[in-house]
DNA sequence: TTATTTTTTTGTAAATTTTACCTCAATTTA
DNA sequence: TAAATTGAGGTAAAATTTACAAAAAAATAA
C-alpha cells in the first residue's frame, strides 16, 4: 500500500489528462507552426506545442479553448480533436495522456504581444524545430489530418482572412499540399465549388495588376454539403 | 481541503480514462455490431459498448487489446482510435475521458462462447438498441468513421474472411455504405485496383452458381500505396 | 509617354474516370 | 429437362481531371 502522502506528491500515481494544440496559422510567408520555449524544468528552454492539463471539472474542448485564448488572445478558434496519445511512458514526469487538437487561426487577429510575452513564436512548417516528448509525431500527425481536412471540407478558409483572392488561396493549399498546383485549373475548380462570393474590391498589396478579393460563403457551403459535395481540390 | 478519506471513494474527484470498443463484424446477415448488457449499477441491465478503465501503468492501446481479447477471445484484432469524449459531465457516476477505439473482426473467428459468458451479443447495425451514457454518439461517430476509411483504405478486408467472393465484398461495401451499389462497375473498380488475388477455388455456400474466392494481397497494396492510389469505391 | 515587368485572368482539347445499362453462363432444384 | 438463381463480363455516354499558352491590367523603369 502507498501512504497519503507519497500519493500526493508522486506525478506518476495518478492519471493526468493533457491537451496539446498543433496551432497552424499563414501568411505572405506560408504555413506556420505556433510553438513554446518551455520556461520550467525539465526540458526547460526546449520548444513544446502549447498545451495544458485538463482541470478535474472542465471539459477537454474547453481546455483547449483556453489554452487558444490564454496565448493567443482569440475566442472562437476553430480547432478539432487531432489524436490522443496514451502510451504510459509518453511523459516520464507524469502518467499523462494527451489530447491534441489542430488550430487554425488567422495570423493576422491574434495578439503578437501576448504570443511574445509568452515566449512562444511562429516557425514555418518547412523548419519545426526538434520538440519535447512526442510533440514531434503530433505535428505530423495533425500536419496529415490537416492536409485530409483541407481536402474535404473548405477548412482552409479558416487560415485566411475574411477578405482574400484567388491567387492567396492558392498558395494556401499549396502550403498544405506541399507542391504546385495549376493556377488554371485550380481556379476552375474552387469557382465550380461556388463557395466563394466575388466582391467589388481588390486586392493591391501583393502584386502590381491587383487581385480581385472573394468571401466564402459559409451558408452556401452549408447547402452544398447537405447534398453530399466534395471538396477535393 | 477535502479528506484523505473523501479523496479515496469520491470517483468524481480524480481523473479516469477509460476506453470503449466499438466492435463491428460482419457475416451474412449483415454488419453487426458487438454489445454487452451491464450487469452492475448504474444502468445495470442496460446495453453498452465494452470498455475498461485504462490502468495507471497500462498503453491505451493495450487497454483497448485487453479488452477486445477478453471478450472475443481475439488477438491481433484491427482497430484504431475513432474519437476521445471529454466531457467533464459525460458520466454521472466518474470524472472519466473515453477514448473510443473501433474494432473490426472476422465474426467468424471469434469466440461465441466467450461473448455468451460475458452476457454479449450481435446487433445488426440498422438495429442498435438504446446505449448507456454517450455510447449512441459514439457509435454513430465510429460508424461514420468507418465510412471515410472504407472509401480510402481497404479496411474492409479486416471483416472479411481469409478467402472471399466479390459479391461477399460487395454486399459488405453495401453494408458499410448503406446503399446499392451497381456489381458490374463494383466488379470492374476493385478489379482495376489490382490487391486481389483470384483462387482456383469456388465458394458454393450462398449461391447456385458458386463464385470464384479471392485473397486480398497485403504486400501489393502496401506498394500501390506508396506510389499514392487510393481506394474510393 | 512609352516600354518593360509583374501578376491576374481566362479557354479548350485530350485523357481519364465514372456512370448507366443487359446478356449469357453455370449450377441447383423442381 | 425446364425453371430459377446468382455470377461474370463489356461498351458507350457523361462527367471530371489534366495539360497547356496567351492576353489583360497596372506599376515601374527608361
Amino acid at each position: 500500500m502507498k501512504s497519503g502522502y507519497t500519493d500526493q506528491y508522486n506525478t506518476r500515481n495518478k492519471m493526468y489528462v493533457a491537451t496539446d494544440c498543433i496551432v497552424f496559422g499563414f501568411d505572405e510567408d506560408g504555413l506556420k507552426l505556433l510553438l513554446f520555449k518551455r520556461k520550467v524544468k525539465p526540458d526547460e528552454g526546449k520548444w513544446s506545442l502549447i498545451g495544458s492539463f485538463v482541470e478535474l471539472e472542465e471539459d477537454v474542448d474547453d481546455a483547449a479553448r483556453r489554452v487558444l485564448k490564454e496565448i493567443t488572445g482569440l475566442e472562437d478558434v476553430f480547432f478539432e480533436q487531432s489524436y490522443t496519445y496514451g502510451k504510459a511512458e509518453r511523459d516520464p514526469g507524469y502518467r499523462c495522456i494527451s489530447i491534441a487538437q489542430f488550430a487554425l487561426i488567422r495570423i493576422n487577429d491574434h495578439d503578437r504581444e501576448l504570443v511574445k510575452n509568452y515566449g512562444a513564436s511562429w516557425h514555418n512548417i518547412e523548419s519545426v524545430p526538434q520538440l519535447v516528448l512526442d510533440h514531434d509525431r503530433m505535428v505530423r500527425d495533425a500536419f496529415q489530418k490537416l492536409r485530409d481536412r483541407a481536402r474535404r471540407r473548405p477548412i482552409g478558409f479558416e487560415l485566411l482572412p475574411e477578405k482574400f483572392t484567388i491567387p492567396q488561396l492558392q498558395q494556401l493549399y499549396e502550403a498544405i499540399y506541399q507542391r504546385k498546383l495549376d493556377s488554371r485549373n485550380f481556379r476552375k475548380k474552387v469557382i465550380s465549388l461556388k463557395v466563394l462570393e466575388k466582391l467589388e474590391e481588390k486586392d493591391k498589396t501583393s502584386s502590381k495588376r491587383g487581385a480581385y478579393l472573394y468571401k466564402f460563403d459559409h451558408d452556401n457551403y452549408l447547402k452544398l454539403q447537405e447534398s453530399g459535395i466534395n471538396f477535393e481540390i
